[in-house]
DNA sequence: AAACCTATGTAACTAATGTTACTGTGATAG
DNA sequence: CTATCACAGTAACATTAGTTACATAGGTTT
C-alpha cells in the first residue's frame, strides 16, 4: 500500500504522514456499481481515491436522484470529511462508477492530523474548495443550461472520468442521473446522433465528436 | 469590537483567540445593497458576520444571476475561506441583504490560527460543511422543485433572514434571484395572493401565511 | 423457435416555463 | 397638473420538458 500512496499522494504529503497513513489505513477495492455511502448513514472512515472513479449523487425524499459530481484519483470526499468532523449524517449517496482502489482512513486520525501536518490541512481545505466548486458547477448546469446542453456536458464528463469514448449506460440510467425521463433522453440522444456527434447502440453510446 | 466578538463568537472561540482577533481584525459596517465581493476578484480578508445578512449569488457569463444562499450572524463565507487559502479568484458575488456589521480578518492570520487553535479549525470546518450543505440545498430546490415551490421557499427564507414578514422587493428583483422572468414571478405571486397566502403591494409583499 | 425481457424509437398530448406586447396605476419631478 | 417612469397585471403565444402509450428490435431463456 505504501507504494500506491507514494505514487498518488507523495507530492502532497510528507514522508512522515505517508508512513502514518500506511500504518493506520486499510486498502479497499470496490467493483463498479457498489454503493459506498447511503444517505442517512454515519461514516467511520474517509476514502483517499487511488484509482477509478466514484459517483456522488443527491437523493430527495421520493428517491429521485441527481448526479452531483465524480471523484477521481487524488480526490477525497468532502461530505465524508465534514460528516466525520461534525458528526453529521451523510446527505449523499456514493457509488463506484468504475472498479476503484481506495485507501480508507479512520475518522479519529483526521482530526489529529489537521493539527499536526500542514500538508494535511492544505489537502483538506483544497478538497473542500474543489467540492464546493463542483457543487456550484452543478448548480450552474441545472440553473443556466437546457437539458440538451446538460446531456452534452454529462457525456463529456463521463468520457473523461471513464477514460473511454464509449459511454456504457442505458438511456434510463442517464435519465436518473440528470433527473429527467427516459423519453426525453432518447429524444435528445437521437438528435445528437442525427447531428453526427454520437452513434447509438444498445446499452452504449459511442462518442464521435462533442 | 471585543464586546461584539464576545457576544457573537464567545461560545465558539477561546479568550486567547478572541483577543488575537480583536488585535488584528477591523470592524466594518455596510449598508443594504453594497457589493462586498465581485466575481473574479481576489480577496484579502475574511468576514465574520456580527449582524445583518449577506446574499451570496452565482453569476454566469451572460451576467445571469442565481441566489445561492444567505449568510447570517455567526456565519462566515466559505468561498472566501477557500479563496484565501488556495489563492483562487472569487467565483461568487456577495451583496449586503440588510445593513450589516462585519469583522474582517486578514488572510495571513487564518492559516496561522488553523494550526494554533482547535476551536478555529472546528469553526472553519463547520463553516465549510454548512456552505456545502446550503449549496446542495440550492441544488435540491432547482432540481426537484417547481418554480412555485421555489418562490414559496424564497419568500420563507427572506422573511427569516430579514426578520420581517414583509418582503421589500420588486417582482423583477425576485426574478433575478430565482433566475426567471418578471412575468413568471408576477403570475405566481398573483396566484399566491388569490390563495390568501400573501398580500401584494407596490414594491413589497406582505406575508400572511405560507 | 417461441416466449420473454429489456432497451430503444416515436407520436401525440399535457404541463410548465419563458417571451412579447400591451395596459393600467401609483409615485414623483418639473 | 401633467408628463414621465418604474412597477405590476394580463393575454396570447412559443418553447421546453414531462407523460402516456404503443411499436419494434435485440438478446436470453426454455
Amino acid at each position: 500500500m505504501i507504494q500506491e500512496l507514494k505514487n498518488n499522494y507523495g507530492h502532497l504529503f510528507e514522508d512522515e504522514l505517508l508512513e502514518e497513513i500506511n500504518s493506520v489505513a486499510t486498502f479497499k477495492e470496490v467493483s463498479e456499481g457498489i454503493e459506498l455511502i447511503k444517505p442517512g448513514s454515519y461514516i467511520k472512515s474517509m476514502p483517499l481515491i487511488i484509482s477509478g472513479a466514484i459517483k456522488i449523487l443527491r437523493e430527495d425524499q421520493d428517491g429521485d436522484e441527481l448526479l452531483l459530481y465524480f471523484l477521481e484519483r487524488g480526490d477525497t470526499c468532502a461530505m465524508t470529511l465534514s460528516c466525520c468532523i461534525g458528526h453529521h449524517k451523510s446527505e449523499i449517496k456514493a457509488i463506484a462508477e468504475t472498479d476503484s482502489k481506495l485507501i480508507m482512513i479512520p475518522v479519529g486520525k483526521m482530526e489529529e492530523w489537521t493539527a499536526k501536518y500542514k500538508s494535511w490541512r492544505n489537502f483538506v481545505f483544497e478538497s473542500y474548495h474543489k467540492r464546493l466548486m463542483e457543487a456550484i458547477e452543478t448548480i450552474d448546469s441545472i440553473a443556466f443550461l437546457k437539458m440538451d446542453e446538460r446531456l452534452l456536458k454529462y457525456l463529456k464528463d463521463k468520457t473523461k472520468v471513464n477514460n473511454d469514448n464509449t459511454v456504457n449506460n442505458t438511456h434510463q440510467e442517464i435519465a436518473y442521473d440528470l433527473h429527467t425521463s427516459r423519453v426525453v433522453i432518447s429524444r435528445l440522444l437521437k438528435k445528437l446522433e442525427v447531428e453526427g456527434k454520437i452513434k447509438l447502440n444498445r446499452n452504449s453510446i459511442k462518442i464521435i465528436s462533442l
